[in-house]
RNA sequence: CGGGGAGUAGCGCAGCCUGGUAGCGCAUCUGCUUUGGGAGCAGAGGGUCGGAGGUUCGAAUCCUCUCUCCCCGACCA
């Protein structure tokens, strides 16, 4: 069978859980920290959460949005301006009551009961209510919309159970915030985001998603709509990677942001919110790692080509270096996807063969490992991390001409980043099941294949209210969640799972993270 | 927040029941030999046993409290 010896110790078929922590803590992305919930994201999780921003940031400025910053602290009265809102957030909500320590009298700190805030502050899980009342603020005239703002911030949610990436208590992540003076603007702006979200994901994560509508019970509290972007990850399981929000008048009403328009009347404004976190990490490690750590998109990797000389320690290593050097200039020469390929001269003491599994645990796209022969005959031995092994077992090392692969390498990368997207698409569309007629059908499905399941598209009627709660409920019961409803999801036929009424629209239906 | 499991060297673990000088593997460092595909041999360094109290002549080990992590639920824009 398979003499191939993996990078990894877990596989994703024998432990999908404890092979994404294997992941993270071999590549090095990210440690516990001691602060329950809380993670140190290390250099290279965080260079990747860098290139996020920076791809996700242009796409967000040519939008016209501009950036600004919002203070961590939230008076508590703000959030008691909006019911809905508090009460979605009041479970998971830290906050700072005293602003100092006094001794214990036993060698320890405790707040000093002197110190006690007036008001409690909270740490801000999203900034809704405290740039609504920036907006209110802003705002006068039919002239001063759209307005259109954006932070790049750290939010917390004090969460029950957390995971890597996934759910951490305090997480990164931007908030795009804006008000219009109307409905018809409001939504437009949502869809806008939600499209960003989506297209970003397909070309830079090379991660394929859904972008739809939440059903209600789904919804942002205190959101007239919510819409998201869904990606399967490899364990069939659903990840929200993404959310849009049309806010209504209500945050409007709550903050009181209004405008005086064209007729001289007093009109509140209609706001969005939509955002992405360090959550789309955990979705690039689940739609592209496999049982030799993660692959690394080249759109977001902080190095797209590692350079390994292997050294011996001795006179010939000069030579060597001098090579690499070179190779290494004529390829940040170069561009790939629209910026200078990245590339990284790995010059620390130890074995090639050593460093090269770190590299290919991090998911580096091209690793060059260069030896002596290379150097004198101007050789390059290649290794692309999508196509790691050959059908023997060893690394897949293709030996080519310097002059050639300089030639190809702008393609090269760009190729590995279609391959992941189209691997990750094929996987996607494999495990969506369709023409399911009842709801047995449904649960005997999910109970059949409970280690994969994926995902399964059906018609429904759309229930609102209580009809939606029982529908939920009976879904949970499968620990399965309604996903969201595809954008051009109308126009279905035959009737709907849930009620048996003649179906509406198209929705996922999926376990989910 | 409920149920279960765990915390001992950088990592993975044994030791705990039955208290008596802190162990193993990998990794690291040094030396020698190797070395074009995840090297071998020899030697060495590294730990207030998650934290705080308690019992005891003596605590990694027994008791109490507490923090953190993992799994299953509940919760989850």
């Amino acid at each position: 069978m398979s003499a191939i010896r993996h990078a990894l110790t877990v596989t994703r078929d024998s432990d999908f859980a404890a092979w994404y922590q294997e992941v993270i803590s071999e590549a090095e992305m990210a440690e516990e920290s001691g602060v329950r919930g809380c993670m140190v994201i290390r250099p290279w999780g965080y260079g990747i959460w860098e290139r996020i921003q920076a791809l996700m940031d242009a796409r967000i400025k040519a939008a016209g949005v501009e950036n600004c910053y919002f203070p961590l602290f939230i008076p508590l009265s703000y959030f008691a301006k909006e019911a809905e809102h508090v009460e979605g957030f009041a479970k998971e909500m830290a906050v700072v009551t005293h602003h100092r320590l006094i001794g214990d009298g036993k060698g320890g700190l405790v707040p000093d009961p002197e110190a006690k805030l007036e008001e409690p502050l909270i740490v801000r899980p999203t900034s809704e209510t405290v740039i609504g009342a920036a907006m209110a603020r802003w705002i006068q005239s039919w002239r001063d919309l759209p307005l259109l703002t954006n932070q790049w911030a750290n939010v917390v949610r004090w969460e029950m159970r957390t995971r890597m990436f996934l759910r951490t208590s305090e997480f990164l992540w931007q908030e795009g915030h804006t008000a219009h003076a109307d409905r018809a603007d409001a939504l437009e702006e949502t869809l806008r985001a939600l499209e960003m979200y989506r297209s970003f994901s397909e070309e830079s994560l090379a991660m394929p998603v859904i972008a739809g509508e939440k059903p209600e019970n789904e919804r942002f509290p205190g959101a007239v709509a919510t819409y998201s972007i869904e990606a399967m990850m490899q364990d069939g399981k659903a990840l929200q990677a993404g959310t849009s929000h049309y806010l209504g008048t209500g945050f409007a009403e709550a903050a009181g942001i209004q405008y005086q328009d064209r007729e001289g009347k007093q009109a509140l404004c209609h706001t969005t919110s939509w955002g992405v976190s360090t959550r789309l990490i955990g979705g690039v490690i689940m739609t592209h790692g496999d049982d030799d750590g993660l692959r690394v998109p080249p759109a977001i990797a902080p190095q797209q080509v590692v350079i390994l000389p292997m050294l011996r320690d001795d006179d010939g290593d000069a030579a060597l270096l001098a090579y690499c050097e070179e190779l290494r200039r004529a390829l940040v020469a170069q561009f790939a996807l629209g910026e200078p390929v990245r590339v990284l001269l790995d010059k620390r003491p130890g074995k090639a063969t050593g460093k090269r599994w770190g590299w290919v645990k991090k998911g580096v796209p091209l690793i060059l490992e260069i030896g002596g022969r290379d150097a004198a005959s101007g050789q390059v031995s290649v290794l692309r991390r999508d196509r790691l092994w050959r059908e023997d077992g060893k690394p897949n090392f293709i030996a080519q001409a310097r002059d050639l692969f300089l030639a190809q390498a702008t393609s090269e990368i760009e190729n590995i980043q279609s391959s992941l997207h189209a691997e990750a698409t094929s996987r996607r569309d494999a495990n969506i099941v369709r023409g399911l007629v009842s709801f047995d059908a449904l649960a005997e499905h999910f109970a059949e294949s409970a280690r994969y399941p994926g995902w399964v598209e059906l018609g429904w009627a759309k229930p609102t209210g209580a009809e939606l709660e029982d529908v939920v409920t009976r879904l949970k019961a499968l620990k399965l969640t309604i996903r969201n409803t595809p954008m051009g999801g109308e126009g279905v036929t035959g009737n709907c799972l849930f009620t048996g009424k003649p179906a509406t629209e198209r929705i996922y239906v999926a376990r989910a993270y």
